[in-house]
DNA sequence: ATTGCTGTTTACAGTTTTGTAAACTAGAAT
DNA sequence: ATTCTAGTTTACAAAACTGTAAACAGCAAT
């Protein structure tokens, strides 16, 4: 390893980031060695620590760039899905739906939040529900926000499960590894969430002081 | 340490996986350190390696314990389900919902998943989805298998995603630590999933001509 | 009580890992 | 060409971790 490839700190940190990234993927945060990174980025193990301070400054950085990258993509898709004209709506949804999969960023990153790595989750979250929330009302002018709410926290939620387990579930649940099958679910699930109205989802949700949900096996509120 | 206190080996295991669970939650699998885990044990780390046989076996062990719980509260809640009369439903569903959040459990299941260890999901949906469709034939005798699938897969996903980050994401989108309003998002996805009857669930799925479907043509720029 | 089994502990070894220190060198500036 | 800066490497230290070996001790059977 007499090889000295001088290079710039911007671009050190990027590969030293590229190799700690394809990584982390496969062993996760606590799993992840600095001796490992360094062997991936071809470079003597010191070297991270001289640009990023700690094996934790590294984990950090990394944890930042994928929160960054990810948040904005996704708004850059729901951004799109706004400014699609009707009839590619549902191929702008589905879109929306598949950008946190991109690569193994959605798995990285949600293992640096079970790692307790501050996420970018939160930051920018009020951005993505208000441009969705100006999404819906684009084509049902009764959307209420809250719904919008509800609605995106499902699909956060599931996005979320998918990034994680997705594979595994839709295989034991029949979906077969093809692209084809898994389109249709997404389709499926685009076009629900284009289709369903205000009216549909608003059900008997106005009972909010029955306040008895921890023990549901009394009487269950459904009039209105 | 001098005290000895002499238990079964049944007994002695649960002190361990116990103690290991509640530590698992916090670091996940990779950052398990037995020394952690005998501590909270209140023992000596190598009578851990005495029962377990090492590390990976007490891993291994936990994982089983922690899938075969989850699945065996699980199809016991969705057989509820199945028997609650009509106007019980709704929080019958509910129950389902918040079956996987019990403890810390979800948490730890999903982590172990993310580290490779050979989940219990696989051999059990099949079952789960079997009794779901059973549930959704009951009041709505036009459900398709298809449907159920896809609605199971996006509930199981939503689940997966809830147990992770559902804490941090319902936060930044407003909806307060409250279990009120915790309980109102349950409800509302509860009574959705009661109301969608089949014919709302298919849209326009059938159109598999459509060009925009598996390939959304990337007509739209990449800008913002 | 004595014996034997086994759960439990103490002491220790080998390996791995993060981090430090100093030497080395590629490339830019002079 | 010479000098200087800074990225890079080698060598090393201290700590942590898993697993081993042997001794210890509670408990049941004789």
């Amino acid at each position: 390893m007499a090889r000295k490839t001088h290079r710039s700190p911007e671009e050190a940190k990027k590969t030293i980031l590229d190799a700690a990234e394809s990584i982390l993927v496969d062993v996760g945060p606590a799993g992840l060695r600095l001796s490992a990174v360094a062997k991936k980025a071809k470079m003597a193990h010191p070297n991270i620590i001289h640009h990023f301070g700690s094996r934790e400054g590294l984990l950090q950085a990394l944890s930042n760039r994928i929160g960054e990258r990810a948040t904005l993509r996704t708004t850059n898709a729901i951004d799109q899905a706004l400014k699609a004209p009707p009839q590619e709506r549902v191929a702008a949804v589905i879109k929306v739906l598949e950008t946190p999969y991109q690569g193994d960023e959605g798995r990285a990153a949600v293992w640096l939040h079970l790692s307790g790595a501050k996420s970018a989750i939160r930051s920018n979250m009020e951005h993505i529900v208000a441009l969705s929330h100006q999404f819906r009302q684009s084509f049902d002018p009764t959307a209420s926000k809250d719904n919008t709410n509800r609605l995106v926290l499902l699909i956060t939620l599931a996005l979320v499960g998918e990034v994680i387990s997705g594979d595994e579930i839709k295989e034991a649940l029949g979906f077969g590894d093809s692209d084809e099958s898994r389109a249709h679910f997404k389709q499926w699930l685009a076009e629900i969430l284009l289709t369903l109205n205000d009216n549909q989802l608003k059900t008997s949700l106005s009972i909010n002081k029955s306040s008895k949900t921890t023990t549901p096996t009394s009487s269950i509120p459904q009039e209105s």
